[in-house]
DNA sequence: ATCCTTATTGCAACTTTTTACAATAGCACA
DNA sequence: TGTGCTATTGTAAAAAGTTGCAATAAGGAT
């Protein structure tokens, strides 16, 4: 499965090798578009080149996380999902049916700059979680 | 070790039945005072209570978060932590040192009201996780 | 004090995630 | 095109976390 998308410029920009198991694991988000749990993306990427291994999608998971090609998400009882990076935005999660929500980073903008201001941290861009009952499951 | 404080009646009254193992976790994390990994609490509980294990543990701690005896804080790359529930409060974690500042929730009221009127969804009282750069870290 | 219901537990097997280290292979440069 | 540095990978083993189910025991009722 080829296709046009490229990253190895970027990726060596960031001072990272591009490696047939990185372009895989890439391409398996690229082409899902969504959130995928590291044991989804091991099973798809795999079939691309078969010789990947877990450790290596675990590490290049975290190292592209790391370098903000992908965003990490919680999504609840320590399970993490990751994306592409494209738009800054956060979630919303019922921590009673699953149901998720993507919150905007406007609303946000106003909070993030009190705490930097406040800590003297400078806070990441993306993906909060944030979780409650949503209108379903609140009865 | 005995000590005076007695959850049983606070879980019978959430319909939860007081057991020793029960007993000796919460023991573990009122003693400790802060954060504890699921291990952590196993290793010390296990002192207590010799008999008790690993899916115990994990299905104790799920179940008193849930009805709110304890606060579940998410600490990067899916780890987890648990502490008893006191006051309402949020986690400002560096990425690179790991090094955590708390988060008073006045400063979130506001996000809190906007996100409930326009998602439909009551959201949890606690324990966000915000991640970044401290003032060390940032040079 | 005994019985009964059913929440809770331990067990055993399994899946997921992590670790250390030696082998491999990008890619910058000559 | 070939060489060398070292980032990246696979391997093997361990650790952490999950699951289904049968046995146990908490505590309300008699
Ligand atoms: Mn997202
Ligand atoms: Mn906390
Ligand atoms: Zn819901
Ligand atoms: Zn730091």
């Amino acid at each position: 499965m080829t296709c046009s998308i490229n990253y190895a410029p970027q990726l060596r920009a960031q001072g990272l090798r591009m490696t047939p198991q990185r372009n895989a694991i890439l391409h398996v988000l690229h082409h899902s578009g969504g959130h995928l749990s590291p044991t989804q993306v091991y099973k798809q990427a795999r079939k691309e080149y078969p010789r990947l291994t877990e450790p290596t999608v675990y590490r290049t998971l975290e190292d592209l996380a790391e370098k903000k090609f992908l965003l990490a998400a919680h999504v609840g009882n320590g399970k993490i999902v990751y994306e592409l990076a494209a738009k800054q935005h956060h979630h919303l999660i019922c921590h009673k049916c699953g149901g998720t929500v993507q919150v905007e980073h406007a609303p946000l903008e106003l909070l993030y700059r009190q705490l930097e201001s406040s800590t003297g941290y400078k806070l990441d861009s993306g993906h909060v979680t944030f979780f409650g009952l949503c209108s379903d499951c609140q009865s």
